[in-house]
DNA sequence: TCTGGGGTCCTAGGACCC
DNA sequence: TCTGGGGTCCTAGGACCC
């Protein structure tokens, strides 16, 4: 089993495409007063800057990074060329992001893998890293090699970035042994504070602990599946096509929400993006359900199971709007969402041709607001990093800002090193430029991280 | 102005059915 | 008249992953 992940993915792709950001600090993610960071190139990792950190407290450790929203459709496109090259390897990937697979050796079919010998292994392995760098343009790729998916992955990680290791058959729980039980997936900060309760800290502290207990201290499921792993044991094939399970967005607003028109506007247009999606895939669903984040974080959702599976704008929005209805919103609301789950991989035949579209009518919604308040503060000042458009000039990126005035240099990894030119910070004719459109929606309160992983998974 | 967005899986309780 | 035992479906919440 084989496990590849690209390197610092979304802030490595900015440094190919941006010539001058490659060897500084990049960090790619939600720009806004509520944003995280989704990818820390590695010169911001210095400054401790991590991957789902506060925004805020990025630019506080590291101020002098380039702050990105992100360009989804290039690092889609990246993605795609690496799973290809992947596919091409073996017909068993299972891509578990836009930067991230497992790859079953022993169904692959590449002359230059003849056996499954370590040795073997391990120069393929390096051949298909130098793979990557050719078809990514130059990103990294850090590689695991072993005897199943857990430990493949766990070696992946050992040798970051730009690394290879192949753990040897028979190997696996003398790597394991001494690592903290949080190597294992599934055990995160709750399941982590449990076990150091129980005196549990380290693999081999875990292998010591029979079923029956790991079941009693967390549940059976869970239980059982880390006393397998901690064991080394795992048998999880690859599994190269997924079925989506459910469809849904949210969105977290930059101050908190307390006009109830205004949500169920919000939440009336989510809804339409849900079906949107929906039917752009031949799905449908039967259970709606809404998630609200109240101002001091707690999260309530509410569902409701329809009849029959609804690809509908109109009935998606209308049972949003009055589930709505049953949450006290009265403390104000950081986040909004609406999804469906239950689906059917069939579209339900219209067989009168009465609902043509199968939009239904939702008369309701037409004088809803969907005006966010203005917060009154200056929209996002120009920062380094950010791509944009001048009208004259074309497109360029970012290199400095301040005292109103913009420096922009009109260069991208295709079109070589431009001309660096600085405009008024109010100059009219420089807009940010936003390759999305006319694709999707224009909607500040999402990151493209959100949209890379709709668009893989829908 | 701590804390994104899109997912998956699990648990527990209640309704309901046989 | 003092209380079964399964199974399924639904709902709400939580943990976790990238």
């Amino acid at each position: 089993m084989l496990h590849l992940d690209l390197d610092a993915f979304f802030a490595a792709v900015e440094q190919r495409d941006k010539p001058s950001l490659r060897g500084k600090p990049v960090v790619v993610g939600g720009t806004g007063g509520r944003g995280v960071v989704a990818t820390a190139s590695y010169e911001a990792r210095q400054y401790g800057v991590r991957s789902a950190m506060s925004t805020r407290e990025a630019r506080a450790r590291c101020p002098h990074a380039a702050y990105l929203g992100g360009r989804f459709h290039a690092y889609r496109e990246t993605s795609v060329a690496v799973m290809g090259l992947l596919r091409s390897v073996s017909p068993l990937v299972e891509p578990l992001s836009l930067d991230e697979a497992f790859i079953d050796l022993e169904a692959a079919n590449d002359p230059l893998l003849p056996d499954l010998r370590t040795e073997t292994v391990r120069a393929f392995a390096e051949h298909l890293r130098t793979r990557v760098q050719e078809v990514t343009g130059g990103l990294t790729a850090s590689v695991g090699a072993a005897t199943s998916k857990f430990v493949a992955k766990v070696a992946s990680d050992l040798d970051k970035p730009d690394g290879l290791v192949v753990v040897e058959p028979g190997g696996e729980l003398d790597l394991l042994r001494p690592m903290k039980v949080s190597v294992i997936p599934g055990v995160g900060p709750a399941t982590n504070e449990r076990l150091r309760r129980a005196g549990l800290h380290t693999v081999a502290d875990l292998e010591r602990v029979s079923e029956e207990e790991l079941v009693r201290l967390l549940g059976k499921a869970h239980g059982a599946g880390l006393h397998a792993l901690a064991h080394a044991r795992d048998d999880r094939p690859v599994v190269a096509e997924r079925e989506a399970k459910s469809v849904s967005v949210e969105g977290t607003y930059e101050t908190d929400l307390t006009d109830r028109r205004l949500m169920e506007g919000l939440l009336t247009r989510q809804a339409g993006e849900v079906a949107e999606r929906l039917r752009k895939h031949g799905l449908s669903g039967r259970t709606v359900t809404i998630k609200v984040r109240l101002h001091d974080f707690t999260t309530i959702s509410r569902s409701s199971t329809l009849g029959e599976p609804t690809d509908s704008t109109g009935t998606v929005a209308r049972t949003a709007r009055g589930l709505l209805a049953d949450v006290d919103t009265s403390g104000g609301v950081r986040l909004l969402g609406v999804g469906v789950s239950g689906l059917a991989d069939w579209v339900q035949d219209d067989l009168f041709g009465a609902t043509a579209g199968s939009t239904d009518d939702d008369p309701d919604a037409a004088d809803l607001p969907t005006e966010l308040p203005d917060t009154g503060r200056r929209r996002s000042t120009w920062g380094a990093g950010q791509d944009v458009e001048h009208d004259e000039h074309g497109r360029g990126w970012v290199w400095g800002a301040g005292r109103g005035v913009v420096t922009v240099r009109f260069e991208t990894a295709t079109t070589g090193p431009g001309p660096v030119r600085s405009f008024p910070a109010d100059d009219p004719a420089l807009h940010l430029w936003r390759p999305d459109e006319p694709d999707e929606p224009d909607r500040t309160d999402d990151t493209d991280q959100a949209r890379a992983a709709r668009d893989e998974n829908p």
